[in-house]
DNA sequence: CCAGACGTTGTT
DNA sequence: GTCTGG
DNA sequence: CCAGACGTTGTT
DNA sequence: GTCTGG
C-alpha cells in the first residue's frame, strides 16, 4: 500500500503546517508514483526542519546495484526495525512524507471478474496535510553520484480503510513529529509503537475515477469524487 | 566460519 | 552494513 | 501503486 | 510471470 499520493501545497501552508525553515521548491502533483521525485521532510541539526527532493524507492547504504530500489516503496512496521534494508534508517534517518491525501485500489468482484476501483484518503474535517511515516537512505552510485532515496511506513489498516484495503501509510500526529524526526531520537522500542493505524476519526475516504490508475494521468480533476 | 541475501504488494 | 543459512 | 512491455540480428 | 516506466 501507498503507492500513489497527492501533494498539491500550498507551499505556504505547507511551510506553515510542518514549521519548515527552508522548503525545496514543489509544483502540485496529484498522481505521484514510485520511482518519481518526492518531497519529504527531515530534520537537520543547527537548522531545524526541512523540506527536501529524494527519489521514492529506497536504496540501502550497501546496495551494489540501484536496483534494489525499485522494489522498496514501502517497509512494514511490524519488521522495520530488524530487516537489514530498513534498519539503520529507521535508527538514525526517519522522515515525514508531506501528503494532502494518497490513494488506494479496492478489488471490487463483479461478474466474475476483479476491478481495481481507486480511493482517495484525505484528512477528515478541514485538515489540509497528512504527515506519512517515512525512512531516507544517502546511496553513492558506481559514477560517484550520490542519491537520496525514501520509502513509506506502512502498517494494518483502520476501520476506514479495512473495506479498501489490506493496509495503510503509518500517519503521524504533529505532536510527534518532533520525537520522530530528531536523529537524536534513538529509543527504537518507544518509536516502534507510534507506527499503528490512524484513529479513524482522522481521515475520510471516496471513489475517484480510474483514471488515476494510469501515472501518466495529472491534474486536480483526479481529486473529483466518482 | 564464509556465502549470499537483503523487500512489499497482491494474487494464486 | 548486517543477518541468515549452510 | 498500476500499466505495459517483455527481443535479436544486421543494417542504416 | 516478471520487470520497467510513470
Amino acid at each position: 500500500m501507498c503507492g500513489r499520493y497527492v501533494l498539491h501545497g500550498p507551499q505556504s501552508r505547507l511551510r506553515e503546517h510542518f514549521d519548515l525553515r527552508e522548503c525545496a521548491e514543489w509544483q502540485a502533483r496529484y498522481n505521484i508514483a514510485p520511482q518519481s521525485e518526492v518531497l519529504v521532510i527531515r530534520q537537520r541539526p543547527e537548522l531545524g526542519r526541512v523540506g527536501q527532493r529524494v527519489r521514492w524507492g529506497l536504496i540501502p547504504r550497501w546496495a551494489k546495484d540501484a536496483a534494489i530500489g525499485l522494489k522498496l516503496n514501502n517497509a512494514r512496521a511490524e519488521t522495520v526495525a530488524e530487516k537489514p534494508s530498513f534498519k539503520s534508517s529507521f535508527e538514525r534517518h526517519r522522515c515525514l512524507i508531506p501528503a494532502n491525501g494518497f490513494y488506494e485500489w479496492q478489488a471490487v468482484e463483479e461478474g466474475g471478474k476483479t476491478r481495481k476501483q481507486p480511493w482517495y484518503i484525505r484528512p477528515a474535517g478541514d485538515g489540509e496535510f497528512l504527515a506519512m511515516a517515512g525512512l531516507l537512505a544517502a546511496w553513492k552510485s558506481p559514477a560517484g553520484a550520490d542519491v537520496v532515496t525514501t520509502c513509506v511506513i506502512t502498517t494494518t489498516p483502520n476501520g476506514v480503510m479495512a473495506p479498501i484495503h489490506e493496509r495503510m501509510p503509518v500517519l503521524l500526529a504533529p505532536g510527534q513529529f518532533d520525537a520522530w524526526l530528531d536523529p537524536a531520537s534513538r529509543d527504537v522500542e518507544a518509536l516502534r509503537r507510534w507506527l499503528r493505524p490512524a484513529p479513524d476519526a482522522e481521515i475520510t475516504a471516496y471513489r475517484v475515477s480510474s483514471r488515476v490508475s494510469n501515472a501518466r494521468n495529472e491534474g486536480e480533476d483526479l481529486l473529483a469524487p466518482a
